[in-house]
DNA sequence: TTAATATGCAACCAGGAGGTTGTACATGAG
DNA sequence: CTCATGTACAACCTCCTGGTTGCATATTAA
């Protein structure tokens, strides 16, 4: 096996572009919206406001901090914006987690071949 | 195929757990720290401090950040306490992720099934 | 016993997050 | 043209967060 090189999401400049990713899906009114977003496909403010539990500024704001994030982004149609995810950013972050995932796991392997010695 | 149960980690109150989670994630302090926890098994916080730039007092709050989320636990074990992962949590998020992946390609699926008929 | 090590607890602080209200502007419907 | 709809921008407020310092306490090592 080849000397342990850090599995490419594990980097400090990997974890680093990660965290803002966790930290936008990180608020339950802006998870809430991602999953309307991911089920519903692109949507309007006025549309995702409806069947939010704060006002249509607050909504405008959320998203705002998803697309800062790279998790979502807008295009203005009209008189309305339309927002939409981005799929990239979604994905980092699953490979994140299953990289600790995986990394636990050969951890706790070392450690059985370890003790078994 | 039956009528869409929204599957088990889109529901409200999935989210309303999952949320945390991700925001115990969303700060790259933590993040490192639970990478570390995740490669380097178990350990004390003097030696999850040596290795992070802010203070241990910082390192012990993000513990308990990340132990508030569920997402880690702590054992006493002589004067040091000892901070392990917790595996649940974790991939709950994941499947967070996985599901929202998911009903964004239905999603496109029945789009695009709609544009083509 | 004495000193060094590993934590815990509390007070304090600056800045950012989430939310609201109010106002102004653009655009589609009648 | 006129009005309702959909957004954008800005000011303001409260509370939480991430960090720090200082001091007390428990254990292990010498």
């Amino acid at each position: 096996m080849s000397a342990r090189r850090p599995s490419r999401g594990a980097t400090k400049r990997g974890l680093q572009r990660t965290a803002p990713i966790f930290a936008a899906l990180g608020d339950e009114t802006r998870l809430r919206l991602v999953a309307r977003l991911s089920s519903g496909g692109p949507m309007s403010i006025a549309r995702l406001t409806a069947g939010a539990s704060v006002t249509r500024q607050a909504v405008t704001k959320h998203l705002h901090v998803l697309a800062d994030a790279g998790v979502a982004c807008s295009s203005r149609i009209g008189r309305e914006s339309v927002w939409e995810l981005e799929r990239q950013p979604i994905e980092a972050a699953r490979h994140c987690l299953e990289g600790i995932s995986a990394r636990w796991d050969a951890a706790l392997d070392r450690l059985k071949k370890f003790v078994e010695r």
